[in-house]
DNA sequence: TACATAAATTGATATAAAACAATTTTTCCG
DNA sequence: CGGAAAAATTGTTTTATATCAATTTATGTA
């Protein structure tokens, strides 16, 4: 998707502005402008850190950016982040303290607020909180998918699933560019990063898909979906 | 805990109302109390149903209930439900359906309440609304450390992990008895039921637990804890 | 453009856990 | 109380994946 983002000085005119915003009026619109920091972050730069405080909230207007939870020795990526979206991380409503860390995959642009004005508007405006609400009930069946992927399926099972979610979700195109480094891949798809690459490997050579480099197109994403399905 | 629940024939009067219901005034239960149907399940139960409609918000004020996602062939089992706790799914807020089942694991008793009922509670009453985003966002922190334990620890580390949670949070009480059957057990631990009975085993040959038949007592938690910690 | 470093890849071995089958114990119902 | 069915347990084999090490390829910087 060639989405030529371009940036404002200001929420009102940005048109990178994440969609959750669409229920604010133009003076809910100017509160949050008004809090507003703008970052720009080189890929592998860290945007925050588990278990440091999170008095912002994160809407990332470029780039690619991941959250990942840092596990026993390895992480586990909870998604990518890409544009127009926002991190919101559940410690904000609890005890202020990120239970994930965030980090930049490609170079990206981001907005910080304050987590406090998010929160008076999620009170004073209904219409914002049921639709905050909404995308936080969708984080969490596709978390429950995720689960399920990582707990029941075996390696290729779950190397399809992430690929769907590559191409159907992040890239949003058939071929694409995989920006992301074989150890994401594996972070993704709870697994070591050398079965994720012999298991990439082994659909190249089965024809499911094509690999040169970082170019890579699922030639065939009907066998591909029953790998999904059967795990 | 020896809590001795008794009901009454309304929410204002019953002691066994969840406490995210302290936010509300007399005639919003009200509310609450004239679309509640109180439920009783058999132990074995499905309370509801995978991929069905969700038009309750379901409260459990007796027994022990067990949350799960049906997944490829098996159960993985998000949580266990004790009184007085609530059952609210992410569908009610994406399409009004369940993402997972719910079952009865003991004989209990659930009012079921109108989702529509409850969602105008959470327009209208800002501190309503705010004490159920903090619970959603504590049920997501629970989710991510099981997932990190369900992914990144070894079989001896997730048991661990379970004999915790079901002594610090369900039963709240050592020793215990354990209700669940073995299968639950392997069900909320990522496993296969006869990997789980052995793990078990070990530990009472190691002298970590005491386990006769179903009467459970965790004799070394310093113990466990190191193994819960080190995966 | 060359070189150093990082990432990707490949090969071989070890370990963790599932799967399968059989036996024993427990529970529940008539 | 007895018997059938379900649950728990045990034993053995198979499968899935990680780990470890070495090699090759790609990237980035001087």
């Amino acid at each position: 998707m060639v989405n030529k983002l371009h940036h404002s000085s200001n929420c009102a005119d940005c048109n990178c502005k994440a969609s959750i915003f669409k229920n604010l009026s133009p003076f809910e619109i100017s509160l949050i402008n008004s809090s507003r920091f703008k970052v720009s972050y080189k890929a592998g730069e860290i945007i925050f850190k588990q278990g440091t405080p999170s008095p912002y909230f994160v809407c990332v207007t470029s780039g690619l950016a991941k959250i990942y939870i840092e596990g026993y020795g390895k992480n586990l990526i909870l998604a990518l982040i890409k544009p127009v979206d926002y991190i919101f991380g559940p410690g904000i409503y609890v005890d202020n303290r990120h239970y994930y860390s965030a980090s930049a995959v490609e170079d990206c642009q981001a907005c910080l607020v304050d987590v406090n004005i998010f929160k008076k508007l999620i009170r004073e405006n209904a219409d914002f909180a049921e639709e905050f609400i909404k995308r936080v009930s969708l984080q969490s069946i596709f978390n429950f998918d995720q689960v399920i992927s990582l707990t029941q399926k075996q390696m290729h099972g779950r190397i399809a699933d992430v690929l769907f979610y590559l191409s159907d979700k992040i890239y949003c195109q058939n071929p694409f560019e995989l920006t992301i480094s074989r150890q994401d891949l594996a972070d993704l798809s709870g697994m070591s990063k050398e079965s994720a690459i012999r298991i990439l490997k082994e659909f190249k050579e089965e024809g499911i898909l094509t690999l040169a480099g970082n170019a890579l197109e699922i030639l065939n994403p009907k066998q591909l979906r029953q790998i999904s399905e059967t795990g």
